[in-house]
DNA sequence: GGAACAACTTGACACTGTCAAGACCGCTGC
DNA sequence: GCAGCGGTCTTGACAGTGTCAAGTTGTTCC
């Protein structure tokens, strides 16, 4: 089982050109046979390989969920305060738009694909960490889910053009001081 | 003018018959087709009154940020604090899910339309008013987008599924809760 | 009553996702 | 060395989509 056999890594180039085209269009602008034909294969190549169009979608946000997973932790390793943890997830939306715009789509994917699954788990449980709650408990916890609806509102709104300007000029910066003016801060 | 010849007031049926469909599967699924079948006319007169499927969504978003503005100024004006504004912000996104799908995707709607860039503006300054900053000034003001993003976040993590059920059982004791403990609610 | 005009319909086009059938390829077993 | 096999990908088809040009229907004004 090589997964290789005329292409090459056809999955590979497929999940890059889905990317490629999200970060030009948008999802919902997604056309199976722009990727094909920009991956230099057939148009019903795709559909072979990830069942239908919301399985290439499924894959594209995994991948974002795993990359995300792994700038969450590097911050919350690097500095240890939500306000690092915050502007990760912020930059994140920014550097891999494409993969940030899929993933918190339900409509668009196969949410109880087990690879999604595995993947947001992943983000979820770094930025439950990041957050300052420890154990997540029966009970939701008010301050992480207020640490994550602001890191989450804040990047949603940045990335589909509500804020003004001088956000955009340095939006970490703006996050850091958007989140120690809420109190979420206490440095 | 009397903007009703043939159908009555096609218009008014075309963006309630989109409202719909969009509430059953989402934006992305709309079809201008099923649109047309629902108000029981061609399947080319809703091109014919918006232009093109953008302009059927922009109106849609439109008619949205004028709900969503009578929403937020009502909070303010009976409450007067931002807890209920965001959780009125909470409860719009909950009870007119399908205005709200569309609201926040620039992708979808033609963002110049001056119909929508008013509507926007009002519910822009509602909320606003409702959360604490009173003069918008040069800069930004950083407790008004926290506030914003907490409140955006929140509903968009609750309306994707993100949220525990405890959450999605009382959302907006669960929200004020959350502000609460984000430092954003100081009673 | 006819002209001007807006509101819609009809028909067509290129494009889309999906599916069944087949062709191609590399490996295994003999 | 070669037959068979299974996975990879292609080909061809289908119904459905958005959009546009042209035509039809109805209303209003003179």
């Amino acid at each position: 089982m090589t997964d290789r056999y005329h292409h090459g890594d056809l999955r590979r180039a497929l999940i890059d050109a889905a990317v490629e085209a999200v970060g030009e269009a948008g999802p919902s602008a997604l056309s199976l046979r722009a990727v094909a034909k920009r991956a230099g294969v057939s148009h019903a190549a795709p559909a072979h390989h990830f069942g239908d169009k919301a399985g290439l979608l499924t894959a594209v946000a995994a991948e974002g969920f795993d990359r995300f997973a792994d700038a969450l932790e590097a911050a919350w390793r690097d500095f240890g305060e939500f306000g690092a943890v915050g502007a990760a997830y912020v930059r994140f939306a920014i550097d891999h738009r494409p993969y940030f715009e899929v993933m918190f789509r339900p409509e668009l994917v196969h949410t109880d694909d087990p690879d999604l699954l595995r993947a947001e788990a992943r983000s979820r449980e770094a930025l439950h960490r990041g957050s300052g709650g420890a154990g997540s408990g029966a009970a939701f916890n008010a301050a992480a889910l207020g640490a994550w609806s602001l890191a989450h509102g804040f990047a949603e709104l940045l990335i589909a053009g509500n804020f003004p300007q001088a956000v955009k000029d340095d939006p970490e910066a703006a996050f850091k001081a958007v989140a120690r003016a809420t109190g979420e801060i206490r440095d």
